[in-house]
RNA sequence: GGUGGAGUGGCUGAGCGGCCCAAAGCAACAGCCUGCAAAGCUGUAAACCCACGGGUUCAAAUCCCGUCUCCACCUCCA
């Protein structure tokens, strides 16, 4: 029953120990509402996702925090264009993001708390630095206030690295700097930028630094030490890396494991807006059904770069209407299946043991996908036990890993009633024909159905009927 | 310059010292089933032994050294 997970701090695979038992508190940078979602954004909220699920299945207590970036640079730049209130502009993106979730089965996080919610505690972090002596006023005299990165002797322990190998930028403007490693804690209003997006404070009127934000946020909702940091693995460095100095600075133990998802490339290369190769969520909810894209989100380790290109979703379209047939000819044969309150015991043990060990998901695939071969074999040698046994099993992994099974046929609207009651009309028109060996006519009609979106399917009990 | 990761069958992608003459999926081929298909099952072929060259070990895809190639981060980024 142990759990681990691999700790990007300590690059290596950890025994996860809680810090309260049967508890699990999960802080997860999520996205800058700046612009729409992307596939790289849906692969990181679905990895800690399945994640919570997981633990969840274990019988953890779970708090997952996600938050929303709704002030930063690009928010402002991006409002000033459009020429949106950038609140407005910020609101507009995160029911784009949440809408994206939600299509993906993304359970809604414990707290998804907005940057500009906690400017409060963003302020009173900051002055604790600057307390301590880990942050200070900027030497022009604006309201700017930096973290001094060389004072904090643990500084770059999460990435490795030193102060002195980095590769600093000496042409970049320092404003108010004392080293180019040093960071913003919060930002001055700069000229032109609106009222609305300063907030006063004992340094001056400003907005805060991104890492602060964050810093603030987790341990507002999980106090000054919690269980799991998350994010893609861009975020590690500065981002991560600011995040624990100066929360560590600040004498908060933080978060006990740092978790890093691995990122999505574009036929191979990085996504990126000058490349113009981004892939959207609505691309690809556009283009497959939403447990299809969850099927493919999870199609490598979470860990591993996940390759787009050309085809991968209609491969995964294919591999996840295999199981979701056999869920189809199980309830045919069995009825409805019902599984009892403890999940896990339906589970077999390779599954398990795949997402014990860093959620290996891939692996946990394969156990589901013998599993199907296995019914499949039961269904045909009319084993009812073993179907049975295989079927729950199926649905408990599928309900583990958040895809749906539902039968697209089922649903007890008008139309599918009519519809269901069109296409049975042909069938049987069409199963006449065949008794009468009229082939020509039989196969007319399966084209026509066919062309239509449905595919008919001849079993020992009769045919049925499922849109493609 | 620094830090981290990757190179496995036609493709995707696991495995990370013995259970590997390498999972699973997709694609291919054959058989069973079918009027023919589809779906399903079974089997076959697929990785000149897992980039290349050395080494450690009773034992290496898995560890070490070297080489090559690729990617990411060090600037905003999931």
């Amino acid at each position: 029953m142990t759990f681990s997970l691999f700790d990007s701090r300590t690059q290596s695979l950890r025994a996860f120990v809680p810090l309260n038992e049967g508890q699990v508190g999960i802080y997860l940078c999520g996205p800058t509402v700046q612009g729409l979602p992307h596939v790289g954004h849906l692969r990181s909220a679905l990895v800690y996702d399945q994640l919570r699920r997981w633990l969840e299945v274990k019988g953890f207590d779970v708090t997952l925090v996600r938050n929303v970036t709704d002030i930063d640079d690009k928010v402002l730049e991006n409002a000033d264009n459009t020429g949106e209130e950038w609140w407005a502009l910020a609101y507009r993106f995160e029911v784009e993001f949440n809408k994206a979730y939600s299509l993906l089965a993304i359970k809604p996080p414990t707290y998804e708390p907005r940057a500009t919610g906690a400017i409060p505690e963003m302020i009173a972090l900051i002055e604790r630095l600057i307390e301590a002596g880990y942050a200070y006023r900027a030497e022009d005299d604006s309201a700017n206030v930096y973290f001094a990165a060389d004072k904090w002797a643990d500084y770059g322990e999460l990435t490795n690295q030193r102060i002195h190998d980095m590769d600093a930028d000496a042409e970049a403007d320092l404003r108010g700097k004392r080293s180019p490693h040093d960071f913003a804690l919060w930002k001055a209003q700069k000229l032109g930028e609106p009222e609305s997006a300063a907030w006063s404070t004992p340094f001056g009127e400003g907005r805060p630094g991104w890492h602060i934000e964050c810093s603030a946020m987790a341990t507002k909702y999980l106090g000054s030490n919690f269980d799991i940091h998350g994010g893609g693995l861009d975020l590690r460095f500065p981002h991560h890396e600011n995040e624990l100095a100066q929360s560590r600075a600040a004498g908060d133990k933080f978060a006990n494991y740092w978790l890093h998802n691995g990122l999505v490339n574009v036929q191979g290369q990085k996504m990126s807006k000058s490349l113009g190769n981004s892939i959207f969520a609505a691309d690809l909810l556009g283009q497959a059904k939403p447990a299809v894209v969850r099927y493919y989100l999870g199609s490598a380790h979470y860990r591993s770069v996940l390759d787009y290109h050309d085809g991968v979703l209609t491969e995964a379209e294919t591999a996840f209407g295999r199981i979701q047939n056999f869920v189809s000819r199980a309830q045919r044969s069995l009825g409805d299946i019902h599984l009892g309150a403890q999940v896990i015991d339906y589970l077999p043990e390779a599954f398990i043991t795949a997402m014990d060990e860093d959620l290996a998901i891939p692996a946990a695939l394969a156990s589901l996908h013998d599993t199907v071969r296995e019914g499949n074999t039961a269904l045909d040698s009319n084993d009812q036990a073993a179907l049975l046994k295989a079927a729950q099993s199926v649905i408990a992994m599928l309900d583990v890993l958040g895809l749906d099974h539902s039968d697209a046929n089922s649903g007890d609207n008008g139309e599918s009633r009519v519809l269901d009651a069109l296409i049975q009309g042909l069938i049987a028109e069409r199963n006449a024909a065949r008794a009468a060996k009229d082939f020509a006519r039989s196969d007319a009609i399966r084209d026509q159905l066919k062309a239509a979106g449905v595919s008919i399917e001849d079993a020992a009990d009769g045919t049925h009927w499922s849109v493609i």
